[in-house]
DNA sequence: TTAAGTGCAAAAGTTTTGCACCAAG
DNA sequence: CTTGGTGCAAAACTTTTGCACTTAA
């Protein structure tokens, strides 16, 4: 089973039971999505940014790659916010996957967390014989900012509402 | 809002109430979809294609243009089931949305509707100011075909299982 | 010691854009 | 008419890959 958090010892354990390898620089990325803020995703190029910042320097192909193996099996999920690239985070153990609002002018992302719909997942996983990876809402829309503004066709396309500042994110359930 | 089925005259009015234009480029692309079995979707590429074969010619950017400008407006919803590019298809109007779940070895989709999904979409879209657009659960597994081969690591990234010809969308509710 | 992983640079895609011309409202 | 839309070709990005070299197990 996949980790809540992960140590050196229990990531290198979930490598290599599928036959890869434990290598720093995949410490080091995993390293930087455990630290990040809850409810923080970054593409590779952040990713990699980030870890120029801290001195490391892997190469963008092994952010890539990396990234690219641990959404396979499932540490990582793949959040697609139709900003143009793929963004990851950690991915939480079933049933504490959360969803994602997001507004298709100004990209400002609510998150919420919502145990049902993880359920609902896992059902509809099992009743088709696949084994869960990662269960995601994804709500598509236009916030009232935007819509104040004469969305869509008064706004040119980069707009942004002064609010997308502040996170709304809050965890609420409904 | 949205029809179900458009006319070339209701997609003009939705169009114009936008302070959008209808062109016979926008209604060429929106015929693709309409006459699409229900369950598929396509690309960029596939839709030019399509229509390269039915004889018209429409440039490709004009379909990128198209298909952003119908994502953007809820008319098309866009479908992101990692192969690398972006899927669109009609978007049913509230709450007729489905839902997909997706094998990250195989790409073998299989489509599924869930009203209650959609409900909980739209309050948690009016909770937080939204107008909703659209509503998507996207799951992520490992189909069995691929767990009996020993995936992960004993599997090549491009292995697809014999199964995925035939298409389990069978819209089965849960 | 050997199969997997990395870095680099090049390639492959996909999607966007600038601009001159055309056409819907 | 006036503003939005189209086509074309070029550009911009994101992501993947081939290959020689390292390194984890």
């Amino acid at each position: 089973m996949l980790k809540a958090v992960y140590t050196a010892t229990s990531l290198k354990s979930d490598l290599n039971q599928r036959g890869f390898r434990l290598t720093p620089q995949r410490e080091k990325i995993l390293d930087v999505f455990q630290r990040l803020p809850q409810g923080n995703h970054l593409s590779a190029e952040d990713l990699h940014n980030i870890l120029k910042d801290r001195g490391e320097r892997l190469s963008l192909s092994t952010v890539y790659r990396t990234l690219n193996l641990m959404a396979r099996i499932g540490i990582l999920r793949e959040v697609e916010l139709a900003e143009g690239h793929k963004h990851y985070e950690i991915n939480p153990p079933y049933p504490n996957h959360h969803h994602h609002l997001v507004c298709v002018q100004c990209h400002r992302t609510v998150e919420f967390k919502n145990e049902l719909i993880s359920k609902l997942g896992l059902k509809q996983a099992e009743a088709s014989g696949f084994h869960l990876l990662d269960c995601q809402l994804t709500i598509y829309g236009v916030c009232l900012e935007a819509l104040r503004q004469g969305w869509p066709s008064l706004l040119p396309s980069d707009w942004s509402c002064p609010h997308s500042g502040l996170d709304m994110a809050d965890g609420t359930d409904l």
